[in-house]
DNA sequence: CAAATATATTCGGATAGGCGGATATGTCAA
DNA sequence: TTGACATATCCGCCTATCCGAATATATTTG
């Protein structure tokens, strides 16, 4: 029951959900190009990975001096989620927003 | 965004994934039956269905004394996540014993 | 090893949110 | 109107969580 309140409680926060939003559209994405489209502090966006990681939300590869985040959907719940989310999230104007910005990096560059 | 925020929030505790599980499986219940069957302080219980409420996850509608609350799935995003949560949250076993102690309770028989 | 870059963690301070007893409100029946 | 019951709200207390600058850690390159 805890494991379950800690999931949920990973998405009761609009940080968190425009990172999962981003993850989902993308993919797979690094810290930086994260932090460089929500244009929040790094240890802000840090953290909120963190904690999506402990909540069992995302996973996590390290490719170098790069860490790669890549949402989860490794039992039913969590599978079922992430496609509700994938397609409503999107819906939302910040979001939406996001999404354009993020899009609108050239292809590939990560980071500085 | 700010709707969808609380809206996530409002999953974000133990005691309303609970209640969200009893209306789920019942389909409408009243506050004191929910009470009885979580077996915690009727103020907690009412704050937490006002919390839901406000959310827009479950709608009110009184029937002389009770107040009968039923799970909203006014738009796809709630009728997505309700579908998820009714089959998902049943299988955690703090909420299987409080579907079993609502069960238990004598049919139609509300309250005191 | 030193410098540069990406990421994680620490810290103090502010705010939100949970709890539950006590109390207020609302409804019905006598 | 009074009493009984169902529900909602108020209150003080306590804990969780958020923020972001500063700092620590990890990796690669020279």
């Amino acid at each position: 029951m805890k494991k379950t309140v800690q999931y949920f409680r990973a998405l009761a926060d609009e940080t968190r959900l425009r990172i999962l939003a981003l993850l989902l559209t993308s993919g797979e994405l690094c810290v930086c190009d994260v932090t460089a489209t929500l244009q929040l502090p790094q240890s802000t966006v840090s953290r909120h990975l963190s904690y999506l990681k402990n909540a069992g939300w995302v996973n996590d590869r390290r490719e170098g001096v790069w860490i790669f985040y890549t949402v989860a959907t490794d039992d039913d719940m969590k599978h079922q989620l992430a496609a509700v989310l994938k397609e409503r999230l999107a819906e939302i104007t910040v979001i939406e927003e996001d999404i354009k910005r993020l899009a609108s990096f050239s292809e590939g560059a990560h980071c500085a």
